[in-house]
DNA sequence: AATTTAATTGTTATCGCTAACGGTTGCGCA
DNA sequence: TGCGCAACCGTTAGCGATAACAATTAAATT
């Protein structure tokens, strides 16, 4: 009770040999119920807790789930980890998260940090990497999964949507609603990449109606209410007539409308506001914004459901790309 | 570069010893420059990545710090996560994140899980536990601290603010502005201790003027906006008096606001609010909601240091009880 | 030149657990 | 009685790295 206990302790109190103490308490098959059952009494009275450092070397497998993530502040990767661990729950696959703080070079230490532990399995946000960072997933023995884009080639499996497209769609939604003069506020835009290709693609959505950009803001802080709040003021003040703005990400919407009630702006009349991602945080304004849901839940839970289907074939699995369809919800801001 | 590498490969290649290469690789002294060149030039190239599992398993340590919190999604821990981050950012360890969902069972399992890789230190949020749990944490090798409440008896280090302390200020604060028809809004209630605390204490405060609460909602589900939303409609619509309502946090409060602000309800004239946790979300209101700072990054940065602290001395470290003072902030809802 | 001393590199022995395989026991059935 | 087959348990040999110590070389000192 006092030392730090080990298998052969245990082993030694219960009367029996090592190998079959481990097999007692991994609950591994040849083990007698009532050996089985001393075992197990003498771990819990004597707060046994398995190295698995050991157990992982020996065995050669590591029940873990790599989860790399660009932050958990922005409120779109919890719901993603979330769906990971939903589908992950009835297996003995474990998720460990990593932040990569949207810096690829960070990324790649993150991820060379989590394969050292040799994981069963590795889901990334992102489909950009450094090129040492391509290798090494291309070498892990593990299934990788690229998840949230599908714009680019992925390096073998891959859940998401295509950016692009969402970007496009609200492009081609706000100028159905007859708007015309349009700006765009984003935040992480150099290091964002699905940011920058929402962008990109709603800049190509409206050129295909003849329209351009009227006023355009890339902060490159993280999204922030109160940076949405600051950024809608400025445009505004700066283009007055503005009829639109679409924002890299909801957090920053919500603070165009809170821009808005506290300056008594009407919206959509005075300005029409759409984010993108569909947050909770929509759920309780007095007025539903319009909105891109990114099906974050339902992507963490595919790419979960490829981690397992890796782990019972023995043989690599084909490539799998899953491209989920957005939805647009126009909310009353439109 | 087509199998995996592993260290006695780069070794062979380098034409030098494992002990050698691995010496190389981990940035240890007592090698020429030129053979540590050769080694990692040759690692780099072959894409090899160090096995933690094994290279811990030999020295004996594992440079992770396990952290146990109750939940990603509420908005709250992943600034105490950032403050852990940012205090461990230039030491070689590194946070492990394992969420409990509130639930003390699964709190003893994920602990059970994170203690079997041999942190080198763990932190976990609040001071209630199974016993199980208790027996784990005291018989862990690593430094273990508790954050985020002092209300309780601490295993050993603990780092957090008074939740019933905060609770009374609020009431008194309350009071002190001259409201009297006063209810609570709280989520997680029966498994969230920090809330129920603050709810004590509360209660507690205004019974110290002779005020009891007029109404009560006690939901099980997550805090979020739309929950303060609707609880907020109907405590309002049950006991349309209400002169002031205080939240168990500011997710709740500001779901609370958006009512009053669809309702056209003036706060804090027809119904003031409070809320607690100062999370960034409330910034870009249009009004200032009441809170208190939960001191959420302090708290992870004290914990962290703690463990540095654990790991320098070879000794075990007197237990250290840090007790944060939380600022409340009146802003103009009340 | 002989001998320290420091700078490098190599050898050996684990770390704690489990895979693989080898025994032992006991029972059913011919 | 004796063979075959489960069911159970033990022995041996690593897993891939590193600590501790031994050994070698090179540089420095007397």
């Amino acid at each position: 009770m006092t030392k730090k206990m080990l298998l052969k302790d245990v082993a030694r109190l219960a009367g029996v040999s090592e190998m079959t103490a481990s097999r007692a308490l991994r609950g591994a098959p040849d083990v007698s119920k009532s050996t089985r059952a001393k075992v197990e009494e003498i771990a819990r009275a004597h707060g046994y807790v398995p190295n698995r450092i050991a157990g992982s070397l020996s065995s050669q497998s590591v029940n873990l789930v790599a989860v790399v993530v660009p932050s958990l502040n922005s409120f779109v990767f919890p719901e993603v980890l979330s769906g990971i661990s939903s589908v992950l729950k009835d297996s003995p696959l474990k998720p460990v998260v990593g932040v990569s703080g949207y810096e690829i070079d960070e990324e790649e230490e993150v991820i060379r940090e989590m394969l050292s532990w040799r994981p069963s399995g590795l889901i990334v946000a992102g489909l950009e990497h450094s090129e040492a960072t391509r290798r090494m997933l291309l070498q892990a023995d593990c299934p990788v999964v690229e998840v949230m884009d599908v714009d680019g080639t992925p390096l073998r499996h891959c859940v998401g949507i295509s950016h692009l497209q969402a970007g496009r769609d609200m492009a081609s939604q706000i100028l159905a609603q007859g708007y015309q003069r349009i700006g765009f506020i984003g935040t992480k835009m150099p290091q964002d990449f699905r940011a920058r290709k929402r962008f990109d693609g709603f800049v190509e959505g409206l050129g295909t109606e003849g329209v351009t950009l009227v006023d355009l803001e890339h902060y490159a802080g993280e999204s922030s209410v109160v940076t949405g709040r600051q950024l809608t003021a400025q445009m505004l003040a700066r283009q007055p007539d503005l009829d639109c703005i679409y924002y890299s990400s909801d957090v920053m919407s919500v603070g165009g409308y809170m821009h808005c009630l506290a300056e008594g702006l009407s919206v959509p009349k005075d300005v029409a506001l759409a984010g993108f991602n569909n947050l909770q945080i929509l759920e309780g304004l007095p007025l539903q914004l319009a909105t891109t849901d990114a099906c974050r839940r339902e992507i963490g839970e595919r790419a979960a459901e490829i981690i397992l289907k890796g782990r019972e074939s023995s043989d690599d699995l084909p490539p799998i790309c899953e491209t989920l369809s957005p939805r647009i919800s126009l909310g009353q801001s439109l």
